[in-house]
DNA sequence: TCCTACTGTGTGCACGTTCACACATCCGTA
DNA sequence: TACGGATGTGTGAACGTGCACACAGTAGGA
């Protein structure tokens, strides 16, 4: 095994400015320190180029000002959704400010959750950020053991009593931008469902449903596993083959909207003369769409960034709500609809 | 400030089953012990609820079993380049299999350089991998400083003789998809060249214009500051502007190569028709648009792989070779050109 | 019987840091 | 002169871990 290069410590400070430990600590951590002393010191350090080890300070502390941002499901996030790399941006800023680090854990596999919960159990972190959780995942039972400082993103409902979360609300923001494409003349508006395995899904789908209050025709509800750009492609298909006179649609995500116009491209339906399409999230997708999405603005950088605060108040000692906060999701008004 | 509970440590142990912390060590690490003794404790450890304490062991043993991925950049690179969470996949999975835990840290400002630089010399990590490092950044001196094990992804020519790296011949590759497009009758062919202020940009104009050889005219050369979308419609705007004879296009990404496609489409020129587009890195982009992208295959999954293989066998003690590796680049070709 | 090898256990120390405490000096004031 | 406070410094202990060492008991062979 390779041994690091010997690192200068605290002592080695001391000897090269013939001063004792407590000084050298007293000059990096504030105290009543002579104005020679001090600069013996500072000199010192740069002479044997200390770097402080965070193990060390640890291990005493205990406190090690790093946060956990935990990923889960990262193929289907980092390569299809364009949020998860805003939350990300949004909890870094946050906890920057507050001079912490964030630390990005992936789990991918089962071997991989085992590792990080005992990552996050051996004290390199004081707390996290949990980004797309399932409702059973493991990792939430971890956390929850630990009583570890955590917020998370998005809402798993069997633990909304115990650690917070923040969010956006589905339902509505569904059922407004739904209300909004049948406002416009719309009079067969179907709709491509995904994810009906997580609660972003089912809200959806439910916010769909109220909007269209008896005009809804569960026929025109073409279900697809997955917010991806394939999934549009195919839930688009079978709208259309059960419905040629759809004349409005509401994907369950940008990127399936995207897969949806492609379709109705290939299908000489004119966007939005012949179809209006509205998609959710307001993610990149959108503007690069022809023509550009009408769709929910998901407030992914706030996301981020409230989830951080809510473990560093945590972290400060305050009690923060628990149950959650819901983020406004502004409507963005462009071309498909 | 709040306290963590107080958490079990082999001291408790110790007293719960009636040995010596010692022996709970052996039966942790292995070591003779008697099995009413491993009984014992291994009862102990579930009633205490022990998690071990890597901050100490850490200290102790001088390694944490973690690796960096560092992140510069991050704003271009999660928002328009998909590449990087392959990266981070493949960087993720090698090391996972190494039971060594990834974490992965964003810069995005100088405040961020200076607290990471604190991180990677904290003694959190045993190495390092370094996504999209620009020439001077001051990340890297910090590594070379610490003698950190590290890798790069990418070329930086300055380090090229103390760390490791992996990457693609970004020269060859552009020659190669150059000649190709040029061997499919193209007679005016231009390029959208991108991140002049990077190896890769700078290296993917030599190849462009080695291809070409005399036929190369410098003013069918469009130069944009990023591999996004928007410099690809700015650019392609540019080239249309000087070129109108134009039919051929080099792009120097695809998310450039989809800003030139919009563009081209709104020109009224039909592609591949008028206009055959190359595009570089075979990302999601590429199969998105219409026509899909002929385009240069980046192994971005295995880039991330190799560099975390160099890391771990530095952490073994082998002497990697310096200099480092290039991965093929197969060429994909669609239906753009 | 003694020596050696093997199994099993306990103790002390070190990793590098911070903090509480003890001590020392100087000054102004009772 | 004596005292208290402010300023400055050194020492010892502790955070939780793993390992080297010492030691105890047993069994087998010379």
């Amino acid at each position: 095994m390779s041994r690091p290069r010997k690192r200068a410590t605290v002592h080695d400070i001391a000897a090269a400015a013939g001063v004792s430990r407590g000084t050298v600590s007293r000059v990096l951590n504030g105290g009543y320190v002579s104005t020679e002393a001090r600069a013996a010191i500072e000199a010192a350090i740069l002479e044997v180029g200390y770097v402080p080890n965070n193990a060390a300070r640890t291990l005493k502390m205990r406190r090690s000002q790093a946060v956990a941002f935990v990923a889960l499901e990262p193929h289907s996030l980092f390569l299809d959704d364009p949020n998860i790399g805003s939350i990300m941006l949004g909890a870094n800023a946050a906890l920057s400010l507050a001079d912490h680090q964030m630390v990005s854990l992936v789990v991918e596999s089962a071997r991989d959750t085992e590792r990080v919960a005992r990552y996050l159990s051996g004290g390199f972190v004081d707390g996290a950020i949990v980004v797309s959780a399932r409702t059973r995942d493991p990792i939430i039972k971890v956390i929850s053991d630990l009583a570890l400082p955590a917020a998370f993103v998005g809402h798993p409902p069997e633990l909304s009593e115990s650690i917070p979360f923040v969010g956006i609300d589905n339902v509505d923001s569904a059922r407004t931008i739904t209300a909004r494409l049948a406002a416009s003349g719309r009079r067969r508006i179907g709709m491509i469902a995904a994810a009906l395995d997580r609660d972003s899904g089912i809200d959806r789908l439910t916010g769909f449903r109220t909007a269209l209050g008896t005009a809804y025709d569960s026929a025109l509800v073409a279900d697809v596993p997955h917010y991806d750009y394939g999934s549009g492609v195919k839930g688009m298909r079978l709208l259309l083959e059960r419905e040629p006179e759809l004349d409005g649609v509401f994907a369950a995500s940008d990127a399936i909207a995207a897969g949806a116009l492609e379709v109705l491209r290939e299908a000489g339906r004119s966007v939005p003369g012949d179809v209006g399409v509205v998609g959710f999230d307001d993610s990149t997708w959108a503007v690069r769409c022809q023509p550009q999405l009408s769709t929910v603005h998901q407030p992914a950088k706030e996301l981020g960034s409230f989830a951080a605060q809510l473990v560093l108040r945590q972290l400060q000692g305050e009690q923060v709500q628990t149950g959650g906060q819901l983020l406004p999701t502004p409507i963005v008004w462009r071309d498909s609809a």
